[in-house]
DNA sequence: TGTTAACCCATGATATCCCATATATATGTA
DNA sequence: TACATATATATGGGATATCATGGGTTAACA
């Protein structure tokens, strides 16, 4: 799993090193990292090749012409494969270096299947977010119930 | 995986540089690169020979007279295979040129298993209506199918 | 004989590779 | 605990290869 915070630099050749644990976990699993535009925010989301996979799967299976297909299309479009230097260093790529708002550094974020890249200030918005929310709603319940998890899936 | 987008250059003699990491994925697999009038959309699509293959298997499941099975020959018969030459360029069949209204510039967009050719603005239309959708809706809720999901979860 | 595809080589921009160094984490020792 | 050493990780920069593109020359073919 792609777990815990960490803050990288991004140098003058767009390289920024994606931490240690997250690419030992895709060594491990003999998989490509796959970055993209999240559809949710303004930040840029990893994940591996076979998760990417199962969204390719899911077009075939889709109305080409519905909504579902034209967004998870432009997923794909705005998808790019990533390539490790002897340092374990990739290249963002510009499109997503804009898309996400970055610029000398990236804020890593693990959340389980995939991976969050912020902008520190995106970032920290989104912390100051959660936490407001934890504060006035307490912590969510039922969070290993059967029913939230499809929830959670289907809104991935 | 064909994935990303990239704006590349048609010149005077219609050849255009197929993106190095769609002629990568066809070299890894030993595909033939085939595209064709898509039958949806004002623009190329592009595939692999394999793929192409099981849309030819497939008329042979359907009954020959019905629609389906014509609108898949006259696929067929607007299909090329495309040759590439040594800086990895293909030279675009007229037909395809007029179809999909391109002149100087072709937009590439990877969707998994194969990939559009927009011009410019037909690309810009398509990209606007996903980020309208995406919008109005939200991401999509059921991409994955059930099967698959539930699956996983007994695997976790 | 004229048209067009196939082949060859050139070039600027950029990604990739390689080696060096800095920082962080872990380990060992007093 | 304090400090030294070792190992892993993160970062910097220069040399080299690759990519997208342009243009010319030869080969195929009607």
């Amino acid at each position: 799993m792609f777990l815990s915070t960490s803050h990288n630099k991004i140098d003058l050749k767009c390289r920024v090193s994606i931490p240690a644990s997250y690419r030992l976990k895709l060594e491990k699993e003999g998989e490509q990292l796959i970055l993209f535009k999240s559809l949710r925010f303004k930040c840029i989301e990893g994940t591996t090749s076979n998760r990417m996979q199962r969204y390719i799967d899911a077009i075939d299976e889709l109305d080409a012409l519905s909504d579902e297909a034209f967004i998870l299309r432009m997923m794909m479009a705005d998808s790019f494969e990533m390539k490790f230097d002897s340092g374990g260093r990739v290249i963002i790529p510009e499109t997503l270096i804009n898309f996400a708002q970055l610029n000398d550094k990236a804020v890593f974020m693990g959340i389980g299947e995939s991976f969050y890249i912020w902008s520190p200030s995106e970032y920290q918005n989104q912390y100051n977010h959660s936490q407001k929310v934890l504060k006035e709603k307490g912590p969510p319940k039922l969070i290993l119930s059967k029913k939230k998890i499809l929830k959670d899936i289907h809104n991935d």
